[in-house]
DNA sequence: ATGATGTAAACAACCAGTTAGTTATATCCT
DNA sequence: AGGATATAACTAACTGGTTGTTTACATCAT
């Protein structure tokens, strides 16, 4: 019963669960310390403040998922389709980066822009490679990509309620994201 | 000085940047009051607490932008960046639409859904009539339109992070969002 | 003078963060 | 081995400030 690391993690499980569904503002430290099942003041000890115990929860899992989804400059729409994958299994981590956005004082995760900026040389090379056209610069075909592939999202603004049947066909809404990156990335003409 | 439809005004306006800049909450009914230079009392006199405040603030902005745009389902492309041109001179609104999102309990404003409908509704005919592809469903198009021409705002978890440059040249945006709605809305085989 | 408009103060609940103290466990000494 | 001791892990209770909401009172227009 008296393992920190056991404990840190409870309290890290917790606040992905209360950040994910009231942001930074509205999670109660109270709380994750009940849902973890241990004193508040181990939160304290363990992270510094409410916002450094959110941004740790937060580069935890985005590092983990950096991890888990390559990028495969080659093949956009498998990507896509991965990461609509990825999105529509972990609805938490999507709201935590949701809130991150709007919650946030505009000091970006370094991780976050260094992957940035490796995708977009890779889509570079790609199109200079006749892999990608080039209809397109390759910042807008990752944030086009990022978007449609998170649009389907429970969370976003104009997701599911505006296309409420393709919650329940997944498979089919991964196809057609996929096929509308695959005519992006090709970019003929009309 | 004595009139109340001016100082629910003032007070309209400071709700709208308080909520868009912290969410609810985040926002402050003191800070609220103080912006509108009005007395905090007035605020529960005339709304009823800070959530209905809230919500009343989004449903007229909403209202207004159903009127400004008007939805055009044989120009797709046209369309997505009148969206595209709306979201970007009016960050506020998209993101108080974001923050509602995202703090909601599930209970969907009654005009979103039926304009939702009406524009699903619309595609499906314009499709019938040869004016639009039949690769993607409504729905599949209509979310599409939406996450794109969104993307870029500076609220969007993948927006201008991932697309840095794309905020200084808003038109070049504009053309390749429609571009790509063009080709999605086309829908030609590979 | 009466209702609409506005003000100041208070209130009760809440909440992030702190303090002082307790228990378990590992280490050292003999 | 076994008791003293140090330290890591944990707890309960408190603090000081904040916050949404209310109450009691003042002032203006008609």
């Amino acid at each position: 019963m008296r393992n920190a690391e056991e404990t840190k993690e409870r309290i890290l499980e917790a606040a992905l669960e209360e950040f994910s569904s009231y942001g930074i503002a509205g999670a109660r430290v109270d709380r994750i310390a009940k849902n973890a099942g241990c004193n508040k003041n181990l939160i304290y000890v363990y992270f510094e403040n409410k916002e450094t115990l959110f941004t740790t929860v937060l580069r935890k899992h985005l590092t983990r998922v950096y991890e888990e989804i390559s990028f495969t400059p080659e093949d956009l729409p498998g990507y896509a389709a991965k990461v609509f994958d990825w999105a529509m299994t972990h609805p938490h981590i999507v709201r935590l980066m949701s809130w991150y956005s709007l919650e946030q004082k505009m000091d970006n995760i370094t991780e976050r822009t260094t992957a940035r900026d490796k995708k977009i040389k890779a889509i570079m090379e790609a199109q200079k490679d006749g892999l990608v056209g080039t209809t397109f610069t390759p910042g807008f075909l990752l944030t086009a990509i990022m978007a449609l592939a998170t649009a389907w999202t429970p969370t976003h603004p104009f997701g599911p309620s505006h296309d409420p049947d393709a919650v329940k066909i997944p498979k089919e809404t991964r196809d057609a994201i996929a096929k509308a990156i695959s005519l992006i990335a090709k970019g003929e003409e009309s």
